[in-house]
DNA sequence: ACATTAAGTGATT
DNA sequence: AATCACTTAATGT
């Protein structure tokens, strides 16, 4: 029931009807890997509850986070690999317990000529992406360190709704990826300015952040 | 009580 | 801004 709430707004009758059967439920716990690099892709997922944090990852093995996936998403990298049998050049975690509706990748080319709301959804995650990426990279790319750390807290903060984020000094520095040390001295100096609290794998955050 | 993991800090590049 | 080396604090067994 769940599971068609969440979805039937999206696609017409028909198709949620090919979704329910051909797709499975799949439960995830927080820190699970959803999709890992080089992995192949068969299943392409869609957030029914809960959050994925999408990463890249370069050669060295040094991630970047990219964009959060939250309900009723589907992973937009998986439009782009799984067409070719392409390996996936991203990491997907679980950030909070998620449940999402995994569907065989074969049917995404099928459905995408058969239904004008499967490919509406496609070319939107694609959109939304696409704008979360330029976005990132803008702030890669043309912000210091400490503002690209800001961001980082408020962006959790607004995906969870809450002002104490759970999260270690050493995950930031990955999510940003820099290193722990840097992100300790970024944060204690936020802690001085009276912006945020540190606690042991917690973070508040005050209201004027 | 001891080991392990997270966080703080000075010095160096 | 990153890395090293080291300390201190919190947590698990």
């Amino acid at each position: 029931m769940e599971i068609k709430d969440s979805i039937k707004d999206l696609f017409e009758e028909e198709l949620i009807g090919e979704i329910l059967s051909v797709g499975k439920l799949k439960k995830v716990q927080e820190g699970d890997i959803v999709i890992n690099v080089g992995q192949p892709i068969h299943f392409m997922p869609v957030v029914l509850e809960g959050t994925l944090k999408v990463s890249m990852i370069d050669d060295a093995g040094k991630e970047l986070l990219m964009y959060y996936l939250n309900a009723s998403e589907g992973c937009a990298m998986t439009f782009t690999c799984c067409i070719r049998e392409h390996k996936s050049e991203i990491l997907a975690v679980a950030e909070e317990d998620s449940e999402l509706w995994m569907i065989p990748v074969e049917y995404m080319d099928i459905w995408m000529h058969k239904y004008v709301s499967w490919k509406n959804f496609v070319m939107k995650t694609m959109q939304n992406r696409f704008y979360e990426m330029l976005k990132a990279l803008d702030l890669v790319a043309f912000n210091s360190l400490d503002t690209r750390l800001l961001n980082y807290l408020k962006e959790k903060s607004k995906n969870t709704g809450k002002t104490v984020i759970n999260v270690s000094h050493e995950q930031i520095a990955i999510d940003l990826a820099s290193s722990r040390v840097v992100i300790s001295r970024l944060l204690k100096k936020l802690e001085n300015e009276g912006r945020v609290l540190l606690y042991r794998n917690q973070i508040k955050l005050l209201k004027d952040l």
